[in-house]
DNA sequence: AATGAATGAGCCTTCATTCAT
DNA sequence: GATGAATGAAGGCTCATTCAT
C-alpha cells in the first residue's frame, strides 16, 4: 500500500485500511509504552497485534513513518483537546492555569499514548545521529506558553519575565508535564487530581508579581 | 576477571584495571551523550577508547554493569559535589536554593556524564521490560528535597506541604534538573547562569509563604 | 485461472485475458529493461502497470511462467522476423550475412525485449540453481547458423568447419548478436547502421575461403 | 573489523584476516557460480563456508565490498597473467592473437572466478539502479585491444578501422572471450584447446588486410 | 476479472557476548 | 591483560504468493 498518496481514499477500502493502521498504531503505542522504545521491534508489535511482521511494512512504509504517525496523532489530539480551554479563559493567568491543567488532564487520559511520544521523541533519530523531533519541537512547544507570559506582562498580572527567563519557564512548565506522564507510567495509582492541583499552584506562584 | 568478586586483588592489577575501567566507563559516556542510548554500541564505545570489543567484557562481566557503573560514578561525584554546599546553609531556604544551584552547576559542569545517566536511566531496562534504575531513583533522590521541604515547614517560612505536595515539588525540581540537562545538549551555548538563576527564582517563589 | 488449462475458453473472457497478458508481458519487459533482472519484483511491474500485484499471479500461475512468456514471445517475434529473410537468400553466404543484418535490425528494432529476454535467460533459474532456459538454447539456437556453415562448405565458398568449429563460430555470432543488445542499452545513441555493417564484415571474413 | 584501513596489518595477525577474507571470496565465487547472482545471499555463501553469516559482515563492512574484492582480484589476476604475454610479442597481429589466446586461457583456468565476474558486474546495481560496473568497463578493457588494432594498421598489416569499427571489433572479441566462460560453464567437458585455436582463428581472418 | 490484505520466508546487517591465543 | 575472531539472535525490510471479497 504504501499509503504515500493519501488524497482521494475511497471510502469503503479506506475503512480498512484505516482500521489496521489504528490498530498497528495502538499496539505500537502499547507496546513502547510497555517494553520502551528500545525493546519496540516490529516483532514485537506484530506480536502485540497478532499479525505478521509484513503487514506493518505493507500499511507504513517505515517504521519511521509509523513513529511519526504516533506522535502526529498526539500532536492533533493534543492541541483540540487543549487549546479551546485556553481560548475560553480571557486572562492570561488563566491561561496559563489552564494550560498546565488540560495539558495535565490530556496526559492522564492519554497516557500511554503520551509517554510513548516521549520515548520516541527523545530517542528516535535521523541517520546522522541527530533527534528527528528534536528541530519542530522548540517553536512549536514553547512559544504558546511563552505568548501567554508576554500578554501576562502586558496586563500587568505577571512578573517581568526577559525573553530568556520566559523561556527558562516555558521549559520548566514542559518539563512538569512529561514529568507528570513519567511519573503516571512509573506509579499509575497516582493521586492525579491533587497533583494537577499541586502544579498549578506551583506555576501560579512562580509567575505572580511579587 | 568479572570484577564481581573485587575483594583481595593485588595493588598492581587493581591499578590497571581501575585504569581500563576508568577509560572506558569515559569512553562510554562520550559516546551515550553524543550518539544517544539507542546507537551506543559496545562497538562505538570501543572504536571511541582506540580499543577491542572484547575488553569491555573483559573489565564489566555486562553492558549492564558497565551502565551501573556510569549511573554510580555519577550520584557518588554528584552527592559529594552537593552534600557539602547544602550542609553549609543553615536555613531550609537556603539549603534549597543551594540544592538547586549546586545540582545546575554540577549539570554544567559535567553535562555529558549527567546528560549520558539520564538516557540510561531512562532507556536500560531489565528483561522484562521494566526501567532497570526506576526503583532505586524515588527515596534516594526525592527524599532529600522532601527533607528540606519538611524542615522549612517547621521553621515557618515554607507554605505548607502535604506529603503528596511535597513528593509533587520535589518532582518537578527534579525535571526542572534534568530538563536543564538535556536542554543544555540541545543548545549548549546556553547562558548557564542566568537561566539558574531564573530556576532558583521560580521555585523560591513556589515554595515561599503566601 | 491460472492459464495451464487453455482449452476452450469463451471467446470474450479469452480476448480480455489476452489483453491484460500482453499489457504484464510488456510492463515485465519494460521493467526488466530498466531494472534489471533483480529488481524486477512483480510489485515493481505491477506499479508500471498501474495494477495491483494479485492480478499478476492471476493471469500467470507464476513469475516462472511470465518470465517464459517473455522469453516465448521473443523466440516467435523473432523467428518470424528473421526466417523469411533467410529463406530468401538462396546461397550460404547471402543466407549467413542475412542472419546478422537481420539479427541485428530485430534487436535494434525491439530493444527492450531483446535486453530483458537476454537478462532472464541469463537469470532465471530452477530451484535446484541450474539456468532454466540454458537446455533449450543450444539446438534451437545454434542449429539454424551451422546448417548455413555446413551449406556453405558444400557450396564450396565457406572453408572447412569442423563440428566443434562450427559450433564455436555460432557462438561467437550469437555473443556478438547478444553483445549488441547490451551495447545497445548501455549506449542508446549507438550509430547503428555502422555497426551492423562492421559485424557482417567480420563474420563474412571469418568464414571465407582463404 | 571492516579492513577500511588496509595499511601497515601485522603479519600474523593478517595471516588469518587474510585466510579468512580469501576463503570467503572462493566461497563466494563458488557460490555465484553455482547458483547464480540472484541466488548468492551472504546465507548460502556461509553454509557453503561452513561460518556463521555475522563473520562475513565482521570481515567485510558490506556484501558490495565483498563483490568488489571478487571483482577486483579477477582484474589484477587476470591482467598479471595476460599482460606480460601480449608484451612478448612485437607484431600488432601476434598481439592480438596472444591476447585472445592468454584471455582464453585464464578463463579456463579460472572458470568459476571468471564466471563469477561476469555474474557480478552484468547484475550488481547501485542504489540508483545503474550497474555499478558498468562504467570501468568501458575504456579499462576496451583500449588495449583498441591500441593493438591502431598500432596494426600503423603497420599495414591490419585493414583499415574507423574508430567505430574498431570499437565494434574490440566489443565483439571480448564478447567471445566471455561468452566462452558462459559456455565453459555450461558445457564444462568442452574441447578447450581447438576452441581457443578456433577462436584465434576468426578474429585473425576479420582484422587481416584483404 | 480484479483488488487489497495478509503471510512467511528470506535478505543484509548489527550487536552483545564468548573464547582461544 | 588484551585481542581478534566467531557466533547466534534479532532487527527492519522486501517479496512471491494466497485468498476473501
Amino acid at each position: 500500500m504504501n499509503t504515500k498518496n493519501k488524497t482521494n481514499e475511497q471510502k469503503e477500502l479506506s475503512f480498512i485500511e484505516k482500521a489496521r493502521r489504528t490498530q498497528i498504531v495502538e499496539c505500537t503505542i502499547e507496546t513502547i509504552s510497555e517494553l520502551g522504545y528500545a525493546q519496540a521491534s516490529l516483532g514485537q508489535i506484530a506480536k502485540r497485534a497478532n499479525i505478521s511482521k509484513g503487514i506493518i511494512s505493507y500499511h507504513f512504509s517505515n517504521k519511521e513513518e509509523l513513529l511519526e504517525q504516533v506522535v502526529m496523532e498526539y500532536y492533533l489530539a493534543c492541541q483540540s483537546f487543549i487549546s479551546p480551554q485556553i481560548e475560553a479563559e480571557s486572562s492570561a493567568r488563566g491561561k496559563l492555569i489552564k494550560y498546565i491543567e488540560s495539558n495535565l488532564n490530556f496526559v492522564n487520559e492519554n497516557r500511554k499514548h503520551v509517554f510513548a511520544v516521549i520515548e520516541i521523541v527523545s530517542n528516535e533519530r535521523t541517520e546522522d545521529g541527530k533527534l528527528r523531533f528534536a528541530a519542530e519541537h522548540d517553536e512549536t512547544i514553547f512559544l504558546p506558553i511563552e505568548n501567554i507570559l508576554r500578554m501576562g506582562m502586558e496586563e500587568g498580572i505577571f512578573r517581568e519575565f526577559s525573553s530568556l527567563s520566559a523561556r527558562v519557564m516555558a521549559l520548566t512548565i514542559r518539563n512538569a508535564i512529561d514529568g507528570f506522564s513519567i511519573e503516571l507510567m512509573r506509579n499509575p495509582q497516582l493521586r492525579v487530581k491533587d497533583y494537577i492541583i499541586e502544579l498549578m499552584t506551583i506555576f501560579d506562584r512562580a509567575t505572580q508579581k511579587i
